[in-house]
DNA sequence: TAAAATTTGTTGCTTTTGCAACAGATTTAG
DNA sequence: CTAAATCTGTTGCAAAAGCAACAAATTTTA
């Protein structure tokens, strides 16, 4: 698995070369797409910010990941189950490329670029995605409230390289992504200021500790 | 993404036709791999059940996955972080394969099938294993005890078509693999009992609703 | 730019969960 | 076959988290 495959630069070099992958352009709190039926769609968001939501029985909004620039999305990456609706909605404008799964992989038609080199790098791409919900996997079975907060601070931290950071969500948001209550959450991160363990200003973040 | 391809003949056939292919046979409780250095092992358990285990900085187990035959696991599903011991341990004898993944991608020199074969196959083994965590993560994101507890069995009752099912765990494991304290789950459990939700005798659980 | 909607921040109270400890049942190992 | 280890089941008490409600700040939108 080298990193040698860099996702902007296929994008930018090859998307025009096959007319089936299919480009759209959604507007802030638009549904890109939602997890129903099976088509097997298979998306690359190019800029924007998404959230892949649940709302569940108890009305509860649950937020299962957050996409950023070239991560890559869709019902192909999902069991459909029976009572799960699962949207993608956008956090802010977003530029998307959607296609099938099944095209890529019984080769497409046109022997396009676009479809060679994605299905040369489909593992490692998948692979990634892997890693990211092994991480989202770490960070929900942490048992307090405060070892969620402090461990997505320090996952944020550490891939910024740097002590401070930006929170992608709003509170409210972040508190349905840790799965907990927003007010519990919000009496934690309290405490958190007041025992010198972290600092906030605006959406940023800055950790204290070491 | 057909699932045309079967992992269990795929190995019968041509597990034989690679040397680089390492055949290994554990004993329950024996740590079949660790997950410390990047040297990318991909792991098929041809037979037997496994646990991959983290011990967090409180001391807590975390049981991350649970592993049966067929399924796959290894390093090269995750980004190593730094405190964090993944220990994979057979809770049965286990028969395992393990390759390097690199191997794989780069193209074996000896052209065997074993490795053209699964280049093929790789991407869509490594869907299944994202759909298995996103089932993951939607159990973990249920906020009650008992939320999780009937996720859980309803998962592995529609797995087996009926509303019976057998714990693939000590209900110790299970506490550990739901991330919740384990008095507070046989309190819940007592309660679902209780309330007629569930019937349980030995490892066999029962869901008597609907 | 004014009104509406959303987010942040806070609190009192209730419920749930975790912790510690222990006894009995079951399983494992010598 | 017996002793040791592990697992199940239970409880009282403490701590954490959830719920509801509200005011103030901020952001959105018409």
């Amino acid at each position: 698995m080298n990193i040698s495959f860099n996702i902007e630069d296929f994008i930018k070099d090859f998307e025009n070369t096959c007319n089936k992958v299919q480009k759209r352009t959604f507007l802030k709190n638009e549904i890109i797409t939602t997890y129903i039926e099976k088509r097997n769609q298979f998306c690359i968001l190019k800029s924007g910010n998404a959230d892949l939501v649940r709302y569940d029985l108890n009305g509860n909004k649950n937020i299962v990941e957050h996409f950023s620039q070239n991560d890559i999305f869709g019902e192909v990456f999902y069991t459909i189950t029976t009572n799960n609706e699962l949207l993608v909605e956008a956090k802010s404008k977003c530029e998307i490329l959607i296609y099938i799964y099944d095209d890529i992989h019984n080769k497409c038609k046109n022997n396009c670029k676009f479809h060679q080199i994605l299905a040369e790098h489909l593992p490692e791409l998948i692979l990634g995605k892997v890693s990211q919900l092994n991480t989202r996997i770490e960070l929900l079975s942490k048992r307090s409230i405060r070892d969620k907060l402090l461990g997505y601070f320090n996952l944020l931290s550490s891939r910024n390289l740097s002590s401070t950071l930006s929170l992608p969500f709003s509170l409210t948001d972040l508190a349905d992504y840790l799965s907990v209550d927003r007010s519990a959450m919000m009496r934690e991160l309290k405490f958190l200021k007041e025992e010198g363990i972290v600092k906030k200003s605006g959406n940023k973040i800055t950790l204290l500790y070491k």
